[in-house]
DNA sequence: TTGACCATGGGCCTATCGACCTATTTGCCG
DNA sequence: CGGCAAATAGGTCGATAGGCCCATGGTCAA
């Protein structure tokens, strides 16, 4: 749930997010009235919250919704004083709007998770939760699969095209389709388009490079 | 061009706006500097530039770049005394950050198309550039067409679950589906299913009352 | 009224796809 | 070292999709 008065960043924001795999927006309020409204209807798992806004402030819907999900509280001036308030009124998180999107994706994770973040170890808690909780299918696709399904979701559909762009065989590209319906649980290669971008598996080859643990 | 210190914003607008089918984002600057020096590398067609940034102002790279593309100032507080100096600088538009994306869509591609939202005809300026401007194909679908590339968009794709799914006979859908590879150019459905996501002909229906001309 | 376009439906035929099975090589992990 | 998963490749076969042609009723504008 995001709640912020300034429509370009709600809207925007609520783009992005929804953009995320596993991460969805349930709804989006402009002032701390709507938001408290919101909140009790969907009952979302996480708030994000502008510290300023008008009429009911962020700070102020917060202190209302004391019993309501885990709040991060956004804003401008990211100073201590603002953050106390933040703090005091039950926030389990405090970001910058000048925080990158990746890095409040994880912030949602982890307040999703139950965590806090505003212990020093703020880092740590970001790190651990820096990649997105894929559905248990997308997971445990090979590189190559997604490497198939990224050049699926560029628009080269055909077993014959599909085979010259990533120099396989007929017999393998459609091999490894095989694999990615069940993996899937789809059957045919539009659902697996649909999917692919779904899942962010178009453009280039995510590649978290995982060389510890 | 989009230019913002606050990078939930500047990422948030950007993915936004790069999910509208006719606009593109060719670049994103956190301050003037940078701004500037993109504007230079990738001479986009508009920008988008809040007047508040570190370093380099807004205002001050706008003052820098006088020969650049035409340029949207945004910002927090639209008083009359940022407007002037927006306008000073030579700035077409000039937008509070409250402002709904699709009107802000409307006075990209006005700026776009060389108009000026400084003037007082500024509802009708953006009336006239509400609606995206879709690729020649893309124009050429018709209602039942979206509606089924909206479906085949959601995962449903055998032919059987697309007919059931419309009230339709097998024969209608694979009609329509031939009508669509005609007017896009392409040749199955995983195809159509991309290109109906990159539209953004999936989820409701866009259904603009056009009731007078 | 006539034509253009849309939505609907049909038939026919071939290319392609997806399901099922097997097999080899490589590299990693225990 | 042995096993396992990934990537590669092959085969067969029935189901499905796509290409091409045609038809009818409705709407809307010329």
């Amino acid at each position: 749930m995001l709640a912020d008065d300034h429509r370009l960043l709600l809207e925007g924001l609520a783009q992005a997010i929804s953009g995320i795999p596993d991460l969805e927006v349930v709804g989006t309020a402009e002032d701390g009235d709507e938001l408290i409204q919101l909140v009790e209807l969907t009952q979302p798992d996480v708030m994000l919250v502008d510290v300023e806004m008008p009429n009911t402030s962020g700070i102020a819907a917060l202190g209302q919704l004391t019993d309501g999900p885990p709040a991060i509280m956004v804003t401008m001036h990211a100073d201590a004083e603002h953050r106390a308030k933040a703090e005091a009124v039950g926030a389990v998180g405090f970001l910058s709007k000048s925080t990158p999107l990746p890095v409040l994706a994880a912030a949602i994770r982890a307040v999703a998770a139950g965590e806090s973040l505003m212990g020093d170890d703020l880092e740590q808690v970001l790190d651990s939760h820096r990649e997105p909780v894929l559905t248990p299918g997308a997971a445990s696709l090979t590189p190559r699969e997604k490497e198939l399904l990224a050049t699926l979701a560029s628009g080269i559909s055909s077993t014959d095209d599909l085979a010259n762009e990533l120099f396989i065989s007929q017999k393998t590209v459609k091999n490894h389709l095989a694999s990615i319906y069940e993996k899937l649980g789809i059957t045919d290669r539009a659902q697996a388009a649909v999917e692919a971008i779904r899942l962010g598996l178009h453009r280039p080859s995510p590649e978290p490079d995982r060389s510890d643990s």
